[in-house]
DNA sequence: CATCTTGTTACGTT
DNA sequence: AAACGTAACAAGAT
């Protein structure tokens, strides 16, 4: 489910025990999502703990208490944050839950895709230091966009954009939102674009993430109808621009929509 | 019952 | 050595 903006609006679910001292902890230790994370030790180190500050990254999610833990949670395709209150009794697919005076900040992830880390040590742990340039960051240049396609020259550009080493945050609906608005057919190789497609594309990706921050993550909103997104659910959806059907097919692995008349799949030569 | 899924990664092939 | 495609992970929705 979540992507970058959905990712936000979680990670601001547990802001509400911001400041505030973690009582008792419950983790389904055996629970896959813990990916060698031990839980008892998890549940030592965490007690009485203050919960002093947390921060988005892509589909990444890093909380952070005193005396140097830190807790990453990444959501996987069905994990959710949430608040409950204190007496909270966990469900079937809680496998994190920190219980606070007055709440109880919840983990849940059905399929587990998701997981948890857990690091000790001062500063942020180093696979947090390590991801690349935000989308919205002055990090993230033209430029970047441009030698990724270059070393991905053979995949389709769908694929490319869907890698998290580059483009940290963009999910499935979000990629296909961004070819919609460039114009650019999912199927293009990466190599084939002109120098203004990838400049386009580089803004479109600027626009795209902007505004799904802007609409989803102060409260799990949609995006404007003439954005692609509420079209691209259901067969038969069209459109925005000029109502015509939506094309559908696998691309890069995961379910892909576009539009023929937008997005020509001809290569076209120059702007 | 069959098919689908807003994500990632291990593995085999190119 | 990189780059690329696919299966697998698991459970709920349609």
């Amino acid at each position: 489910m979540p992507e970058l903006a959905e990712v936000e609006y979680y990670r601001r679910q547990w802001d509400a025990g911001m400041g505030e001292r973690i009582r008792r902890v419950f983790v389904r230790t055996q629970a896959r999502v813990l990916r060698g994370v031990e839980g008892q030790r998890l549940t030592t180190l965490l007690c009485g703990r203050l919960l002093h500050a947390s921060s988005a990254h892509g589909k990444q999610m890093l909380f952070r208490f005193d005396r140097e833990l830190s807790l990453g949670v990444h959501l996987g395709m069905t994990g959710s944050l949430s608040v409950h209150g204190p007496g909270y009794d966990p469900a079937r697919h809680d496998h994190l839950v920190l219980f606070q005076a007055r709440r109880a900040l919840v983990f849940s992830d059905p399929r587990q895709f998701g997981r948890i880390r857990f690091d000790e040590g001062p500063g942020d742990p180093r696979w947090w230091r390590e991801l690349p340039p935000p989308l919205i960051s002055r990090g993230f240049t033209p430029a970047l966009v441009r030698e990724w396609l270059a070393r991905h020259r053979r995949a389709p550009i769908k694929a490319v954009l869907l890698d998290q080493n580059r483009f940290p945050g963009l999910g499935n609906w979000m990629a296909d939102e961004i070819l919609w608005r460039a114009g650019l057919h999912p199927q293009r190789m990466a190599g084939s674009l002109a120098a203004s497609e990838a400049a386009e594309l580089w803004r479109c990706i600027r626009f795209v993430t902007r505004g799904a921050l802007r609409y989803v993550a102060p409260a799990f909103g949609d995006p404007p109808r003439h954005w692609l997104f509420l079209h691209r659910w259901h067969r038969g959806g069209r459109c925005p621009k000029h109502r015509r059907p939506l094309g559908r097919a696998t691309v890069g692995g995961r379910t892909t929509v576009w539009c023929d008349r937008c997005q020509p799949r001809r290569e076209t030569l120059l702007a």
